[in-house]
RNA sequence: GGUGAGAUACUCAAGUGGCCAACGAGGGCAGACUGUAAAUCUGCUGAUUUUUAUCUUCGAAGGUUCAAAUCCUUCUCUCACCA
């Protein structure tokens, strides 16, 4: 049992520091029911999770069934901070409503992942706001800029000579402090984080907490692109919140060999069934569609369910294989005839007029399952379906 | 504070008086093909029913010129070097 709850642990994980302390606090657990404290942050900022944050979710939930407390740090101090990255711009200050919206949707999509009752959700702004100047200074003087540039990204901005503001000398700090704060065991984050996260394990052990904790790191998840890791501004990334047909869409895009980094990471199979499953693939057992497909529907089922999932899946291959058109469509009215091309703008299906002639010149633009030719055609009063491309369809009702 | 370099479309990046709505790359969109919204190949990629045309765009504002992304002036911002 507990060598099977080590395995799990150790699934997928990048780099782990003093796993033998992850070990014993397991096994303590398994003996006398003893808890223990993971901590992760997380920035309030943009509270749209995608998949590539829930590989991190997934092993928190993991811990939680091995007796993990989680404690899910909002940093609206250290957001305010700023992740010094994004330079040119002035970082908006949150206002303290923003950050409690932005909280409450970020458990609202958690909790698919995390066991709630396992969970304390914290602002790190309790303790940080606390600190003060003096507390500030004191965090610094424990750390020297030495130290401070031996971190890889810095070292390497330092030699370049790009700037580098002392808040993002400040920045690890604070987060490091709160793992003093929440007296972590374990914290967990990606691989990016490594400088970050040992750093709350050198300030445990400078404030005496009399323990340090151990760090699970997890790969950064690649994005649906197959080359960059998964993130918003780059547009490869499939929401927590995303509909059941884009989900299941984005999934099938990814190429054949990413599939089975989800499966590693995603996946709630077991390690040996997905080992099994590859070779299928590979000597031609298993179609690798349907490989894909499998992995899309439990993906799908996890953020919405079973049946969304079914359904995502027969819409796919009807609106792709059958070319049949999807059973939900948008609807919209326009009021008197009209130009095709300024329709489309009108139904948002494209941004300008232009675009929309393009469309048609190429013969992207159907009209009821009929190819456009007539760049010139006008709409008369009447229901259409207008497609664009292989996947935008609209119900289109002039009147 | 001083000196120098720069600011071009979604991003990177050419262009230094007319042939510039602006090379190229990435991205995006569309088409063919496919098990796929993958891969590959092809086309398109400022706007506008004046479509071998018109209008707006090369940091901002003025100016020179028949003609400016390109020359001049001022300003704003970025970056580097010195202090």
């Amino acid at each position: 049992m507990i060598t099977k709850a080590i395995e799990d642990i150790k699934r997928g994980i990048a780099e782990a520091i003093d796993m033998e302390r992850i070990e014993v606090l397991v096994k303590e657990y398994f003996k006398n029911g003893k808890h223990y404290y993971v901590k992760a942050g997380f920035d309030p900022t943009s509270p749209d999770l995608h998949l590539g944050h829930t590989v991190l979710l997934q092993k928190m939930a993991v811990l939680q069934k091995y007796g993990a407390i989680v404690q899910f740090i909002i940093g609206d101090f250290t957001g305010m901070v700023g992740d010094p990255t994004g330079k040119n711009e002035t970082r908006k200050k949150l206002s303290r409503e923003m950050v409690l919206k932005n909280a409450q949707s970020y458990k609202e999509q958690v909790f698919k992942v995390l066991d709630s009752k396992k969970t304390e959700v914290v602002f790190n702004s309790t303790w940080l706001n606390k600190l003060g100047a003096n507390g500030l200074i004191e965090l610094t003087e424990t750390f020297n800029v030495a130290r401070m540039l031996e971190r890889e990204d810095f070292a390497k901005r330092f030699k370049s000579q790009t700037s580098i503001s002392i808040s993002e000398f400040i920045y690890p700090l604070l987060q490091g402090y709160d793992s003093v704060a929440m007296k972590s065991d374990i914290e967990m984050g990606g691989t990016d984080q490594k400088f970050n996260l040992l750093m709350g394990r050198q300030l445990q052990r400078t404030y005496n907490l009399g323990k340090e904790q151990a760090i699970i790191m997890m790969p950064l998840l690649e994005g649906i692109d197959g080359v960059n890791k998964m993130s918003k501004s780059l547009n490869n990334y499939i929401g927590v919140t995303d509909k059941a047909s884009d989900m299941f869409g984005k999934v099938l895009s990814i190429n054949d060999d990413l599939m089975w980094r989800y499966y590693e990471l995603l996946s709630s199979l077991s390690m040996n069934d997905i080992t099994t499953c590859k070779e299928n693939v590979a000597n031609g057992k298993l179609h690798p569609k349907v490989a894909k497909e499998n992995l899309a529907i439990e993906l799908v089922a996890r953020y919405h369910n079973e049946k969304e999932a079914n359904k995502a899946k027969d819409e796919f291959n009807n609106v792709h294989k059958k070319n049949e058109l999807p059973s939900n469509i948008e609807e919209f009215s326009i009021v008197g005839s009209i130009w095709i091309a300024k329709a489309m703008v009108e139904c948002k299906m494209s941004p300008s007029t232009s675009q929309s002639r393009r469309d048609i010149k190429q013969g992207g633009v159907k009209i009821n399952k009929e190819k456009v030719s007539d760049e010139q055609l006008q709409l008369q009063i009447g229901e259409y379906i207008l497609q664009v491309g292989k996947r935008k369809f609209t119900k289109l009702r002039v009147i």
